[in-house]
DNA sequence: TGCTGGCACTCGTACGCACCGAGTGCCAGT
DNA sequence: ACTGGCACTCGGTGCGTACGAGTGCCAGCA
């Protein structure tokens, strides 16, 4: 077990490694901090720290920076979440109050988060299947061309062009649009499966191939890997990446442009409270020197979604968490009010 | 004017910059093109289109490189639009056909058009007041609350929710629905708001509060500056934009994430035939150094939205100029067959 | 046992310098 | 009008040296 005095070298050594970008040494560590000790205990602690794998020397002759590790234990025991002030909360309400649709929503959150965190944003659209039904429409477009909508509590609108096996009248439209409606609305879209089940088997025989066409798209909506989207902004934070930026940046660029890597990332982030991974702790590889912060949001208490940030592992932890913290909450307010 | 071996000239080195992306010597132009004379005389011709302005020296006893005006000469007068091998018009086909929503469309499109052309893909979603009207829905979600759903020929779906100023009755919604239908489907977006104009008046004076608020929400819904929505992709192709892109690539994707900027630039591009804009002729400076290769597409013959690539000056423009325009086509025929 | 000051050592960075060679401009010759 | 020859420029590279931040270790002290 590492004493407290080591705790707070390590600690010391991560504030002023974030801050400064470079290795930092013993000398300089007594002089910013009131450890009360002098440089060649400090000296010591680090080897020890070494040893311990937290820490790492760049090269000989050469002061330290944290490890993955390192900052795994800092995060954990050692750093809080630092609040944001109180401006910064109001201007958070007042720049996510003046959207106007979900789509506009989840933009001013992306920017929001990058503006805050100076990192990349990343927000999931509310999933499908963990929201609720508002209301199913059905359009005909053409006499054997029909357009479903669906949309959710959370303000999600999807939308597919199905083609009809026969052409489908408008009183059956209606009726089917009505009894659809009042099977689904106010349910969970993930029980919508159950709910339309033996619903064809009501209709005359000449429209049952279409309504079972309507429900096979329907269904097809709600498969996990289609429905989720994604907006991620912010990406000019990755030049201030630090001095590595260029070597570092390609891979990040490449990761954040495949949805299913992000979606990933999001996924393993566990479903409540805040989760952080740092370095190689992200199974991608390109994301092996970045950390991510991800929590879920929602307009309940159930996360519906998730949003984060992306940046160097070499990030103001406390500071990021607070902003993501604050930034989820205020986006599920936003979406429960509307 | 320049005589034809000049241009010829000009023609050999942008070709081989663009391959190498170092300056090119007289020496190695005589090599790999027949210009058939020899380095000398090649030198000669180099200070001439130096003098005038379309090829510069990086430092003295450096190749040359061409200028912004020089790559505008090429683009102008010496490069034509390469168009695609039949194998690249299936695979894109393939693409786009698999789609299943606008946003799928407009996501698959970003998508293919940064992996044909290796650059930054920016498209624009089809503009409201350019589409028209395929159907407009009322849906009552409270006593006096709607959802104001607006879909149009090309897919795009918005949606606004509506505070209404008093309960809004089920009879007179439907009743609001058909008249506001019956006016305006099949007519473009631009015509809406005088079509609708004397709408309220036909209503009992007291639902004529909600109707005016729909009203308002609907044209506030088509008005310019809110409706146009971008997607960008191939950020990542920022990093092969030569030795210099670490210095490049900030304010470059800072323009990027700006939509403003990204509409700017596509609104600049001509309605219809390809734009191309090199370096400075970019209104905005941290695209100074960049071209940008932009066409209309829509579903018809009329231009309902824009794309482009944002790539280097150092791009390959035919092949570029080729796959810009393949894509735009084939996505006028999706958004056709839609 | 734990902390401290002193000291030799390491090694990455900066700097100066010479060399090389690609590429140029100019000029005289055909 | 084109060509071959030639002197010149100047950025890039490689090398050796000096510098200094930072370390590890050790002997001494509380």
């Amino acid at each position: 077990m590492l004493s407290e005095r080591r705790l707070e070298v390590l600690r010391a050594i991560v504030q002023d490694y974030v801050g400064t970008e470079e290795p930092v040494g013993s000398k300089a560590l007594t002089e910013r901090h009131q450890l009360g000790v002098s440089p060649a205990t400090v000296r010591n602690d680090m080897a020890v720290l070494e040893d311990e794998g937290f820490i790492a020397q760049p090269h000989t002759s050469a002061g330290r920076i944290p490890t993955d590790k390192g900052y795994r234990l800092f995060v954990d025991k050692l750093a809080g979440v630092k609040p944001l002030s109180s401006p910064e909360r109001r201007a958070i309400q007042n720049f996510l109050d003046g959207a106007v649709d979900l789509d506009d929503v989840v933009g001013r959150t992306v920017r929001l988060l990058a503006q805050l965190t100076r990192q990349v944003a990343v927000v999931q659209y509310p999933s499908l299947t963990r929201s609720t039904v508002r209301h199913v429409e059905l359009l005909s477009l053409a006499p054997a061309r029909l357009m479903l909508v669906l949309i959710t509590d959370t303000g999600r609108v999807e939308q597919r062009m199905i083609d009809c096996p026969a052409p489908f009248g408008e009183t059956s439209l209606a009726d089917l649009r009505a009894r659809l409606n009042s099977r689904v609305v106010g349910r969970r879209f993930a029980d919508v499966p159950r709910l339309v089940q033996e619903l064809p088997e009501s209709f005359d025989s000449e429209d049952r191939g279409t309504v079972s066409t309507v429900l096979s798209t329907l269904l097809e909506t709600l498969v996990e890997e289609t429905e989720e989207r994604l907006m991620i902004g912010g990406t000019s934070n990755l030049t201030r990446f630090g001095h590595d930026f260029p070597v570092m940046i390609r891979p990040v660029l490449e990761a954040l442009e495949e949805q299913v890597v992000l979606l990933k990332l999001l996924g393993e982030a566990t479903d409540s409270g805040m989760t952080v991974r740092i370095g190689h702790e992200n199974a991608h590889e390109g994301l092996n020197s970045t950390s991510v912060v991800a929590v879920g949001y929602g307009s309940g208490d159930e996360a519906v979604a998730k949003l984060g940030v992306v940046g160097p592992t070499r990030m103001d932890y406390p500071g990021t968490m607070g902003a993501v913290r604050a930034v989820a909450r205020y986006v599920g307010q936003i979406l429960a009010e509307s």
